[in-house]
DNA sequence: CTTTTGCTTCGACATCTGTCGATCCCTTGC
DNA sequence: GCAAGGGATCGACAGATGTCGAAGCAAAAG
């Protein structure tokens, strides 16, 4: 289950890596399309839970961009938890990961970061 | 039940308008604190539905940045679910509302646009 | 006052979500 | 090979959430 394909927020096939192409306009464009709103309300959904928020702010603040999960996990919920949450970070196209022999590292797309500013941007 | 005050994100008692004062930092600042996180994936929560980011975008987009419940009902469900969900945007201090004779009028709260932006920013 | 219209609230219900312990998988070290 | 440790997956379960129809409430119209 659980086939969940990464937001295309981002066409990273060729593209420059300063030009941010959103997936939608900024919310206060138009009013957004019943398509628009699912794949953009799956990005808010995913930073909508105090447990991921952490999660993803500690990936965010730390240096590189990237952190072991071991140096994450201290967010008070267990370690399978974390796990969970991480994984829908990922889903939602908010985190990669890559393993590096025993640890995992979570990185931020920071494209995104970018691309979910605009759509805040103020008309 | 439900008295869930609306996010104090900006401190409107005498701040000028355009000093926006962000509930906290960049998410890529520094690790959120748990209330920091909790505080803060209110606001996400509320956009993380793909009906209420319909509804919202139709408030912001409209003229005025204001919009009749009538104008805006159109979004694929009835019309107490349309009022569940502007009650949650309203809790979550994205919107406001006001009586206007007949009608209800749902507007934006900019300033609480600017500081999700900014939460967004990069370092 | 009664009716109509716009919107909210209530009650009920199916589904989704966050959480945990137990278990499994992968890599490293012995 | 085997043991140890980091991390993911599984199964279960309580609580939250989205949805609707019915009923309630407020303002305007007759």
């Amino acid at each position: 289950m659980s086939n969940v394909r990464a937001l295309p927020l981002l066409d990273r096939s060729e593209a420059p890596a300063a030009a941010v192409v959103p997936c939608c306009p900024p919310l206060s464009e138009r009013p957004f399309t019943a398509e628009e709103a699912e794949r953009t309300a799956r990005m808010f959904k995913a930073l909508g839970d105090p447990v991921r928020l952490r999660l993803f702010s500690a990936v965010a603040s730390h240096e590189g961009g990237e952190a072991c999960v071991c140096d994450i996990s201290d967010v008070g919920v267990s370690q399978p938890t974390v796990s969970h949450h991480l994984k829908k970070l990922k889903e939602a196209g908010l985190l990669t990961s890559e393993r590096r022999g025993t640890w995992v590292y979570y990185r931020v797309e920071p494209s995104v970061l970018a691309a979910m500013g605009q759509l805040l941007a103020v008309r």
